[in-house]
DNA sequence: AAAAAAT
C-alpha cells in the first residue's frame, strides 16, 4: 500500500514498469505513445485539477533553460542515452574558495564549465581566503583542491557527541535488520550497489565524517543511491526516512562536492552584477515541514564538517534576519521549506542559478500539502538550471500519479529505487488495535501508558490541533510528563517540544500530522494512534516513528466506528506484517466489504459517537467496553468507505499523457484488484 | 475534515 504503483491490469510487473519508466522520460511530451500495447480500458476520466494543470503546462515541456549558463555550454551530462556520464568531467583549477560562501564568486571549480570559465580567472591573488579556511572546523576550496579545515574539538563534540564512548545517540541500531529491507532498482544501466563505505566512490574526507558519526555500514538505500548518484544519474526513490534516506542523498552529493569543488559561478555571480548579499547554493534540498528541513540540516552539518561546503537552512516561522545572516556566512547546501525559499528568492537574497543538485524529499507529502505551485515555481519558474544541467533526486513514500508526473517533469532518465517499508513488512513493530470509543480513550490511554515499560519515548497521534492541546493538558494534569507539537504552536514551541521529547525530559509527546512523517527521533519505543488517520499510508508513517533503524517498537491504535474507512487496509496491513488481527476487526472488515455500493444502510442513526448498534461481535477490548461504552458497529460500515474496490483500477483516469499506467489514487482503498499487486517487495 | 506552509 505504500507504493501505490499498482499498474493497470496488464502492466503489473516490474519489468514492464521499467519499460514504462524509461518511456516516460524520453521526452514524448504529452502524447500518449503507449506503444507497448498496454492500453487499459479507460474509465470516465476525472482529472484532478493539479494534474490538468500539470498536463497543460507541460506542453512546451522542458526546454533546458539557459538561465545562468552560457548557451553554448554543453549540457553537463551530454549522453543520456548511452553510458551514464560522470557528474563532473573537467577538473580545472579553482580560484580560492574562502570560508565565507559568498566571497567565493571568483572561483572556477572543477566542473565542466561554460567556456568562459573553463580556463577560469585564476583567482585574484591566490590566498584571498581567510587564513586557516575560515576557522577551525571549516575547510575551503583552493587552487583546485580541497583544503580540509582543522579539527575543532568543541564543534566536533557538538556534532557527533562524545566520540568513543559508544553510548551517545546512535546506539542499538540493529544493522542486521537493515539487511532485511528489500530494495529494488530499475532503470537503464542501473549501477551495481556498493556494499561498504569505501573511498572510491566516496570522498576520503567524507569517509572520515561518516566514521565520526559512527556509521559503519551503508543502509540498503545508501548502497544503491551512492553509485547511482555518483554516476550522475537522476533518482526516484520510494523510501521513508529511517531507511537511511538522508544519508542516501547527502553522501553521494557531498562526496561529489568534496572531490570536485564548487561549480563555476554563473555569470550573474561572476560578474559581480548582483547584490553583494545574494547566495548561490550548489545543492538545494526541499522538504515539507520545518522540523524535517532542520533535521536534514543537522545531518548536513555533520557531514560537511571541516569541508568547504557550508550548509544552511531556511524555513518559515523563524526569524528571517538570522537566517539571512546565516546564508551570508555561506550557503552551498541549502535545506528549505518551499514557502520561505520563495520569499528569499523574491527578496533577491538567493539565486538558484548555481544549483547542480536538487533533492525533493517527501515529495508526496509536499504535494499533499499543496506545495506543487511553489515547487514548480522554484524548479521551473526561477533561475534554476534545467533538468539536463542538474542532477535531481526525488524521494517519496508513495508513487501516485501526481508524483509520477512531477518526476516526469523534473527528472531525466532516472533510476527508480524502491525500498521496502521499514517496520511494517518486517516484524519489528508489534501492532495492536484496540476497540475504544471516543469517550473512553483517555482512560484507556492511561492504562496503555502504564502497561508499557518505561525508559522509551511514546508518541501519541491525534487528528486535531485542539485535541493535541487538550490531551497533553490532560496528561499533565494526570502527572504524566507530556508535551505537544502541532501547527498552531509557534516554531519556538515546536522546537522546544521536540527537544524536550528527544532528550526524554518529557517522554511523551502528543502530535498532529506535523510529526507523522520523516521525523527521526531515536528511541521512540511506542506509538499510540489515539485517533487513527483516514489514510493507511499515514498510519504506516506514524507507526514508522518507532522501530526505526531496525529496532523493535510497539504501536497501539484506538479503533472505533469512526475509523471504519481504513479497516480493510488496516487488516491487510496487519496480515502483511504478520501481526495478530483481532477477530472483531476482521469482522468489521468483512462487513465493510459490502458497503461499496454506498448507502443503503446509510447513516442510520445519529453519527454522534457513542450510540452504536448492538455490535455483539465486537465485544471491545475487555469487559468494560462491551457494555456501557456502547461499542458496536450496528450501523454498518461502508456507507462512506468510498466504494468500488473489487474491480481494481481499470485504468487510471486519463493518464494518456505519460503513457505509463499510473497507479490508483493513494488512498483509493485496499484493492489490489486485478492488478497483481506490487511486485517489488 | 484537518493539517501543513511566507507574512
Amino acid at each position: 500500500m505504500t507504493f501505490e504503483n499498482k499498474q493497470n491490469g496488464s502492466t503489473g510487473d516490474s519489468t514492464s514498469l521499467e519499460g514504462n519508466f524509461a518511456q516516460m522520460n524520453v521526452g514524448e511530451n504529452g502524447k500518449a505513445p503507449n506503444g507497448n500495447g498496454t492500453e487499459a480500458p479507460r474509465k470516465t476520466a476525472y482529472v484532478p485539477p493539479h494534474i490538468r494543470k500539470g498536463l497543460s503546462s507541460q506542453a512546451p515541456s522542458f526546454t533546458p533553460r539557459t538561465n545562468g549558463h552560457s548557451p553554448e555550454a554543453p549540457p553537463m551530462r551530454a549522453a543520456l542515452g548511452g553510458a551514464p556520464a560522470p557528474s563532473y568531467n573537467a577538473f580545472g583549477g579553482g580560484a580560492p574558495r574562502t570560508g565565507g560562501g559568498l566571497a567565493s564568486r571568483a572561483g572556477g571549480g572543477g566542473w565542466d564549465a561554460p567556456s568562459s570559465f573553463s580556463s577560469g580567472p585564476r583567482g585574484g591573488g591566490g590566498g584571498a581566503g581567510f587564513g586557516g579556511g575560515g576557522g577551525a572546523g571549516f575547510g575551503q576550496w583552493r587552487d583546485g583542491a580541497h583544503q580540509v579545515g582543522a579539527v575543532n574539538q568543541r564543534l566536533q563534540k557538538e556534532l557527533f557527541g562524545e566520540t568513543g564512548d559508544g553510548l551517545s545517540q546512535g546506539t542499538g541500531i540493529n544493522f542486521d535488520k537493515y539487511g532485511d529491507i528489500p530494495v529494488e532498482a530499475t532503470g537503464r544501466d542501473c549501477p551495481e550497489p556498493v556494499t561498504e563505505f569505501t573511498s572510491p566512490p566516496i570522498d576520503a574526507h567524507l569517509l572520515d565524517n561518516i566514521k565520526l558519526a559512527r556509521y559503519t555500514t551503508p543502509t540498503p538505500v545508501q548502497k544503491y543511491s551512492i553509485p547511482i548518484v555518483a554516476q550522475g544519474r537522476d533518482l526516484m526513490g520510494c523510501a521513508q526516512t529511517g531507511s537511511g534516506k538522508t544519508g542516501g542523498f547527502l553522501f553521494p552529493i557531498l562526496s561529489a562536492l568534496f572531490t570536485h569543488g564548487p561549480p563555476p559561478p554563473p555569470p550573474e555571480m561572476a560578474n559581480g552584477g548582483f547584490g553583494r548579499r545574494k547566495a548561490f547554493p550548489t545543492t538545494l534540498i526541499l522538504a515539507p515541514t520545518r522540523e524535517l528541513v532542520s533535521q536534514i540540516h543537522e545531518e548536513a552539518r555533520k557531514f560537511t564538517y571541516r569541508s568547504w561546503v557550508k550548509p544552511a537552512v531556511v524555513y518559515g516561522g523563524a526569524d528571517i534576519g538570522q537566517q539571512l545572516r546565516q546564508i551570508e556566512r555561506g550557503c552551498d547546501l541549502l535545506s528549505a521549506t518551499p514557502g520561505r525559499l520563495v520569499d528569499l528568492i523574491e527578496r533577491g537574497r538567493i539565486s538558484l542559478a548555481n544549483v547542480r543538485f536538487l533533492v525533493l524529499d517527501e515529495a508526496d507529502r509536499m504535494l499533499d500539502m499543496g506545495f506543487e505551485p511553489q515547487i514548480r515555481r522554484i524548479v521551473e519558474g526561477e533561475d534554476m538550471p534545467g533538468v539536463m544541467d542538474r542532477q535531481t533526486l526525488m524521494f517519496s513514500a508513495t508513487f501516485p500519479r501526481d508524483i509520477q508526473l512531477l518526476a516526469k517533469d523534473f527528472l531525466k532518465e532516472y533510476v527508480f529505487l524502491s525500498v521496502g517499508r521499514v517496520g511494517s513488512t518486517s516484524e519489528n513493530i508489534t501492532q495492536k488495535i484496540e476497540y475504544v470509543e471516543d469517550e473512553e480513550k483517555r482512560s484507556v490511554l492511561l492504562d496503555v501508558l502504564q502497561s508499557m515499560p518505561t525508559g522509551g519515548l511514546t508518541l501519541i497521534f491525534v487528528e486535531t490541533k485542539r485535541m493535541a492541546d487538550m490531551l497533553s493538558d490532560f496528561l499533565l494534569r494526570s502527572n504524566i510528563g507530556a508535551t505537544s507539537i502541532h501547527g498552531d504552536r509557534t516554531q519556538r514551541e515546536r522546537e522546544r517540544a521536540l527537544e524536550l521529547f528527544r532528550t526524554g525530559k518529557t517522554p511523551i509527546m502528543v502530535a498532529t500530522a506535523v510529526a507523522a512523517r520523516g521525523l527521526d527521533i531515536p528511541n521512540v519505543t511506542h506509538v499510540v494512534n489515539y485517533d487513527l488517520p483516514s489514510d493507511i499510508d499515514d498510519y504506516v508513517h506514524r507507526i514508522g516513528r518507532t522501530g526505526r533503524a531496525g529496532n523493535t517498537g510497539h504501536s497501539t491504535a484506538f479503533f472505533n466506528r469512526g475509523n471504519r474507512n481504513i479497516v480493510r487496509d488496516l487488516c491487510d496491513l496487519l496480515k502483511e506484517a504478520n501481526q495478530e488481527v483481532p477477530s472483531w476487526l476482521e469482522a468489521v472488515s468483512r462487513e465493510s466489504a459490502f458497503g461499496g455500493g454506498g448507502g443503503f444502510r446509510g447513516r442510520g442513526g445519529s453519527r454522534g459517537g457513542s450510540r452504536g448498534g448492538r455490535g455483539a461481535s465486537f465485544a471491545g477490548r475487555d469487559a468494560r467496553f462491551s457494555g456501557g461504552g456502547g461499542g458496536g458497529f450496528g450501523g454498518g460500515f461502508g456507507a462512506k468507505t468510498g466504494g468500488g474496490y473489487g474491480g481494481g483500477f481499470g485504468g487510471p483516469p486519463n493518464m494518456s499523457a505519460g503513457g505509463f499506467g499510473g497507479p490508483p489514487p493513494t488512498n483509493g482503498g485496499g484493492s489490489y484488484g486485478g492488478a497483481g499487486g506490487p511486485s517489488w517487495w
